[in-house]
DNA sequence: GTCTATAGATCGATAGAC
DNA sequence: GTCTATCGATCTATAGAC
């Protein structure tokens, strides 16, 4: 036999759900791609719903506890680097979500933009019960940076900083295409991301 | 005889679809809201996507003239003002949104999150073919603040920008939840926009 | 575990009477 | 212009044979 029918229903569901959204991916779609059985997703995840989490948790279980290392391994003296280098710190981490499967991080980063517009508060409440406390340091971390600047100042300014990101990665076939066909480049997510880094520090940090 | 059917569905699908999305919300949601047959949908607007790009046209034809306005009446001399004096200019227009229906502002750039992520390329044409002129004219008034910065690099920085907007307004809901919970702060959209203001100002004009 | 077959619901769109 | 009724196509989920 070729791969488990788990894993290849995982691998076919987060493309299209990458792709398309979860709403516009049908349970069809998926089995079809998969090249298993449409009744085989409800036998072995019992729902389209709790398909949509395994999906996620394959990345999230990966990527967190790098991010809790990076963390852990920045200066002891916070206030010595600035947001740039935590923020640069975390391309590593999430470079490697590449390795897992093709495109990986790209994929990771649409699902993330696809949840929090589509899912209405379900991923943000599976990321803070599941992954909470990594958060909770990622923030400090960036708090520890800029002791200057009120907590409800940061609040805002990482989201903003986080829809840049997501943002860009839901429209990043978009995006890539036009770049290519305007300036003639060929774009990887890691340029996109290494551009994305100096625009966040910048706005998060405030220079004015 | 209360307002006109055309209205009533133009005003319950705008309400709808920026709340749950264009894909999760069904013409029978929308007539029901609107207290409309279903049929009268398609007589008045020939199909569902055809109701979307209405809905949106109703927001544009009264933003993009008054931003053609304010970029018209910027000092000549681009290069003595700021990218946030530009990105500043634009707050006046996008407020007077809400002067059209109650909240207009928050659920224009929500419907615009939603269409960017949804429709996959869609709303992008929709926005260049009738609207180009607009953005063509915005996104020169903010290259001429910062004529030392590449064509391809500014494409980048203000897509970024335009995410932390967007995004920001898709989550919007969330956002202003939690900034109340925790910050026990009233948050309103002009808060929401004019916190927003210097962050994408910064990203954009970079300052190291 | 895998399959067929189908229940049960909902969808967008339209025909045709008024 | 407005309504009822319905078509035909989708969808998720499940029952039950193998």
């Amino acid at each position: 036999m070729a791969k488990e029918t788990k894993i290849r229903i995982l691998d076919a569901a987060e493309v299209l759900f990458a792709e398309q959204g979860y709403a516009q991916t049908s349970m069809r779609n998926i089995t079809a791609r998969a090249d298993v059985n449409l009744a085989s997703v409800n036998y072995h995840f019992g729902s389209k719903k709790n398909l949509i989490q395994h999906v996620l948790k394959r990345y999230f279980d990966v990527l967190m506890p790098q991010i809790d290392s990076v963390i852990a391994e920045l200066p002891a003296q916070r206030g010595a680097i600035g947001v740039e280098t935590v923020l640069l710190s975390l391309v590593p981490p999430m470079m490697t979500l590449s390795e897992l499967r093709p495109n990986g991080t790209e994929r990771f980063v649409q699902l993330l933009g696809r949840g929090y517009t589509e899912t209405q508060g379900h991923l943000r409440r599976f990321i803070m019960t599941g992954y909470g406390a990594t958060v909770v340091r990622l923030m400090d971390a960036i708090h520890c940076c800029l002791p200057d600047i009120a907590d409800d100042e940061l609040f805002w300014r990482t989201h903003f900083a986080m829809g840049s990101f997501v943002f860009s990665m839901a429209s990043s076939q978009a995006l890539t295409e036009i770049a290519e066909a305007d300036f003639d480049q060929q774009v990887s997510i890691k340029d996109v991301i290494l551009h994305m880094v100096p625009f966040m520090a910048n706005g998060i940090a405030g220079s004015r």
